[in-house]
Order: structure tokens, then C-alpha cells, then sequence
DNA sequence: AATGAATGAGAATTCATTCAT
DNA sequence: AATGAATGAATTCTCATTCAT
């Protein structure tokens, strides 16, 4: 990684940390300098402003999310655990990230301005990876076909930013993952009465 | 209504318009009372500040949710049914209402200060509602027991509010209550195939 | 004059002290509001921002000159002495009001914006006024007709921005209203040898 | 020219042409560096700082200016004649050249620290030459003796800058020259009625 | 001599809130 | 109760200049 790299991940981290406390309005530019040990001007060397460097936080967080998924799906074949395996690390994901959730599920996603700028695009390519794998798993026969993948996307990550996003907003009370088992069945089986 | 009372609601009302187009942040106190011709001093005779005002615009429209949500289960018996017209009027509400939808999805649900404020408990008036329709078709047997109830009303909830949110962010280019039928059935029967 | 109109004046005769010593990207908003007794957010209230503020003061130094300008014109019938009398009494404004003249001379003189924001009205009252006892005394046959008379205008006040601009430059350590029987004489008859 | 002469003066193009179009203050540093194709701290190699290069630029166009004034005056023997050449060339040359006028016209004759920095002389030795013109023109009989030829030099180029400038403040929309032969006119025999 | 990354001082402006009338 | 003029805290961003390489 180039000096300069480190230099705009070193400033990334620091945001990342005093973000993830204040919102983006109640976060100071001379607070994030502060931490990651560079002067205020510095910043406006690596980003354009105090919302580019804010909408530049996801990126690196989820490059490291999607790797990390895609080992746990190593060896896993088909759709159902597959699924499975997305609802149970994208929960233990944030469990483990509070501070990064707070700033993806209560700023990040209910911004326009940064589904327009580029940083979503990192995003985007991990939803279209759950995408990929809604439709591998019709192709199987193991997810319901004649339904639209991009619906079952809807629901799985509906449920799921729910989840996390009630989770921040009691405050981390509670555990996170737990009753995974039954949010999989609830979203695989439905929440009608089968017979 | 008494004068008084009377006021208030026309301060609300501009208070809606004005947080409907421009962020909390964006949004100018000056505006809103220019809006509702009363002097800016004026608002902080029915209002503590900013923000409460801002809380206070939700529960106007709750009120009118459920009172037209009632309405709508009048004469519905049956559990999925009342399951699939909660979920349709959800929708065909906040199409109706996209400035409040603006407010409620991309501001208020992300706050953690509107849920300490005592303007959520409208809210927690129509969730508690539904968990009472979700139980009843449990003990009638169409919705599946052994299942907590929270956990299906999160599924709910959570598809409903994504869906809500993602037409906001795609500045409500398509129609929200399209493929409702669809939405109900992937709710109702889950993604996984049946055999 | 109202107590809207007191105030106003009230931060123009701070900005024209302030003004009159530093440039104006030199001074600062804060000293002239300090100087004028009010917050700074107050001179927000009175002028859109800081080049409005400083672009107001001539307004009422204008008037001031034009107005003893009238009066030193009266009983003066022939176009000449009205010309030698404007000669004088121009020099003379300047020398007394030097901290304004270096804000009209070395400042609004040669802003383009100036010219173009509505406050430069004023001053074309008076070059317009000027014009007029150009006319008159071209009329009567005292000024050389068959000249553009806004030529001449061209060189009178050239030549008066020119002496003033200049005794600013050195800093006023001389007379500027001396040798002003021989300005006339040039002005009037010219630098050519007679005969 | 040296090598390091060539890059001085490959730094004071640039300049020239970034002050040219852009205020003292509006212009950036870094623009002048990239248009010189030099870096920012080269410049400070150069020149002790911003205004020192600023003040650098009428060097070199002043010089230009007088030699082609001095091969103008070749074969012009009178001093009349001298000073219509003068009034048309001072004319022709900021016609030519508006970028320079503008800097000239309007930033640096209305500086103080302008006159007090050195790089004033160059301009001094073409003021100078114009008073040797007045005073020759005294001593052949062809200018008024018995006016300070200070007083002349005022008149003549206190209606030439006037000209310039207003000029310039007008958006240079009309011929700088035009009305030439009316302005010396006037410059050499009043604005007196001669009978 | 040349570079250009890092610096950090500095200032205008906004706007929710107050309070004298 | 209503007003709206006055407040002043609070903060981003710019950019000339420096200096280690």
C-alpha cells in the first residue's frame, strides 16, 4: 500500500471512529484530524469535503464484510445454507461492528446523496452478490422460482437491516444473533400456518 | 378543538410541508412560520424546540393510519386476510404521503431520540396493534404458532419499511403498491421452495 | 428615521471607520461589529453579506457631498466657476473625508462589481450632475462646444481621481486642495502654448 | 538570458496570465505553478512571496512599453506631437494588452505597497521620461511654461488612466482608441471656449 | 535546485432560540 | 398570547507557505 493509501486509510479509520459515535452533523472535522494525527487541511488532501470523507467509511468495512463472507461460504453448495450462512454473518457482522452499523443502517442508508455518490457501488456489489445466489439456488430448485429474486432480496435484507437497525436503537441491548434459527425459518418457511 | 389546539395543528401542518422537501437539518424555522403565519417566537410558545416540533408531526398522521386501518378490517375475520390488508394499506398509505413517508422512513425511524421522546408511543400504538392481529391468527391457527410473534411482526415490518424506503431513495419512480400480491405471497409462504 | 434605518446607519458609520483603515479583505466583520455595538449576526439583518455591507457606505456619503455640493453652487450662474467651484470643492470633500476617500478611490473605483451592485447609482447621480453644468455652460458659450461633453466630464474627473489617488499613495503628506488655481487653469485652457 | 532568468520569467507569464483574469485575492498559487509547470514551492525559489510575484509581473511589460514608445517617438521632433503620440500609443498598448491593464489599472496603481516596493522604479522611469518630454516641449515654446510640468504630467495621464479604466470597468466593449484625436484635443487646448 | 505533501491560522456566515415590548 | 429583532456560538474549508526529501 502506497504512503499515500495509508495516509487516507489512517484519516478513514479516524472518521470511522468519531462517526460511529456522533452523527454526521455532530462529528467535527478538527475531532477526526485530531485522532487520526494530521492537521484539518490535510484532510481536504485525500477528500473533497467532510461528506466525501463520511460516504468513504463503507468501502474499505465492506470490501473486508464481502471477503470475509466469502470464505464462510466455502464449502457450503447449496442455496438454502447458503442463505443461511448470509443471514447468520450478516448479523454477527454488525454485532461485531456496532459502531460501523450506526453509521451504515441509521445515516448511510437513508441518505440520497449517498446512494448518488460513487461509494455505493461497493455496496452494490454485495448485494448483487445475494443476488447471484437467490437465482443459483432457483436454479437448483432450492429457493422458490416464479417468484422474483430481486422480492426474496427484499425480504431477506429488509428483515435483516430491521434487525439490525432496532438492535442500535435499543442500544445493543440484546444479542444480535441470537434466535438466528428462527429468523431462517420465518424468512424460508413463511410465517403462514403450513397446513 | 380549542383555539389553542387549533394552532398547533396549522404549525404541524406547515411544520409537515417543510420537513417533508428539506432534511431536519435543512429545514428552516423561519420557514415553517412564515408557512403557517405566526411569527417565529410564536413557535416556541407550543413548542420546546426544534426537534420537538419535528417529533410532533407523526403523531397527527398515525392517528389517521389507524383510524382509516380500522376501517379497511372492518369485516375481515381471518388472520392472513387482515395480514394482507395491513400490508397493502401500508403501502398505498405512505404512496399517498410521500412527504410524511420522507419523514418517518429516512428521519424519525433512525433516530434514537424519537424513540425516547413520547411521540413514539403512537406508533407503538399501531405495532402493538399489529402484534395483537398476528396473535389472533395464531390462536385461530392460519398464522403459524410456535413462532414469536415479535419475530413475525419483524418480518412484517421490516419488508414493509425496506420497500418504503428503497422507493424514497429511488425518488419514487415506481408505483410502491406494485407486485403487492407478490409481496404478500413471499411474506406469507416464504422464499424456500415448497417440496 | 426610523429605529430600522438608526440602526442601519449605525453599522455603516462602523464599516466606514473600519474600512477607511484596512482593505477590505483585511477587515474583519467581527471589529466593525464590535465598533458598531452589535453581534455580528445582527449586520446579517441589515446587509446580505460582507461586500453588501461595504458597498453601502457611499450611498450617504454621496448624498452628503452632492447635497453641499448644491449648496456651494448657489449664486455661481456661469459654467466656468461652476466647474472651478466643483474643482474645489471635490479636492476639498476628499481632504476632509480621507478614510472615505480611500475606500471610493483605491477601492470601489475599480470594482467591477461595485459598478454592477445597485449601490453605484448614487455616484452616477452626481457625474451626471456634472454633465448637466457641462451642458449648460457649453449652452451659453463658456465651455467649448462642438466637444463631446463627456469627454470633457472624462477629463475633469480624471483628473481629480488621478490628483486624489495619487495624494493618497503618499500618504496625504501634502495639501490636496494646493496649487488648485493652477488645476483649473489646465484643465480649462488646456497645456498648449497659446500662441 | 540565464537559465535561471528564463524560469523567473517563465513564472511571470504564468502570472501575468492568472492575474489577468482572476483578482489578487482569487487567484491561486497552485494555478500560477501548474501554468508555469513548475511546483508550488519553486515558486518561493523565485519570489519572497505572493504579492512579491504579483509585483514582479509590470517589470518586464513596462520595459516592452517604453522601447516600443521610444522607436513610436523616432523622428518626432516636437513636443506636441511627442504627446499625441503618447496619448495614442498609451491607448494602443493596454488596447493590446487588457490582461495587463487590468492588473495594472486595477490592483496595482491603486497599492500602496505597490509604489513602496522597487518593482515601482521601472513605471518611475516611464513617468519620468514623460515629464522630459513636457519640460522640452516648455523649453521649445510648444507647452505652456510657467505650469509645473508636474501639474502637466497629471493632467495627461490622469485622463489616460481614467480612459483605461473606465474602459475596463465597462467590460472593454467598445474601441479603446476611438475618439482618439477629440481627446488630445482637449487635452492640449482646454475645455475653455477660446473666445 | 526542485518538489509537493503537510500545515494551520483565520473568518464569514447561519439560524435556533430568547426576551423585551 | 404574540411578536420579531437581536443574539453569538459554532465550524467548515481555503490556500499561501514551509521543509524534509
Amino acid at each position: 500500500m502506497s504512503k499515500n493509501d495509508l495516509k487516507r486509510q489512517q484519516i478513514i479509520q479516524a472518521a470511522a471512529e468519531v462517526f460511529g459515535t456522533r452523527s454526521f452533523q455532530n462529528a467535527a472535522i478538527s475531532e477526526i484530524a485530531q485522532k487520526a494525527s494530521v492537521a484539518e487541511g490535510t484532510l481536504y488532501q485525500y477528500f473533497k469535503n467532510k461528506e466525501d470523507l463520511f460516504f468513504s467509511i463503507p468501502a474499505q468495512k465492506t470490501e473486508e464484510f464481502c471477503e470475509e463472507f466469502n470464505l464462510h461460504l466455502e464449502g457450503i453448495y447449496d442455496g438454502l445454507n447458503k442463505i443461511r450462512k448470509l443471514i447468520w454473518y450478516y448479523l454477527y457482522f454488525f454485532k461485531m461492528n456496532p459502531a460501523y452499523a450506526r453509521i451504515l443502517m441509521l445515516e448511510m442508508r437513508v441518505s440520497k446523496s449517498f446512494i448518488k455518490s460513487g461509494n455505493y457501488d461497493r455496496i452494490k456489489a454485495f448485494t448483487d452478490r445475494v443476488l447471484e445466489i437467490i437465482e443459483e439456488g432457483q436454479a437448483e430448485g432450492s429457493i422458490r422460482s416464479g417468484v422474483d429474486p430481486y422480492l426474496i432480496r427484499e425480504v431477506i435484507l429488509g428483515v435483516l437491516e430491521h434487525r439490525v437497525t432496532r438492535w442500535l436503537l435499543k442500544e445493543e441491548k440484546y444479542d444480535l444473533t441470537g434466535h438466528y434459527n428462527e429468523v431462517c425459518d420465518v424468512i424460508l418457511r413463511g410465517i403462514k400456518s403450513s397446513e
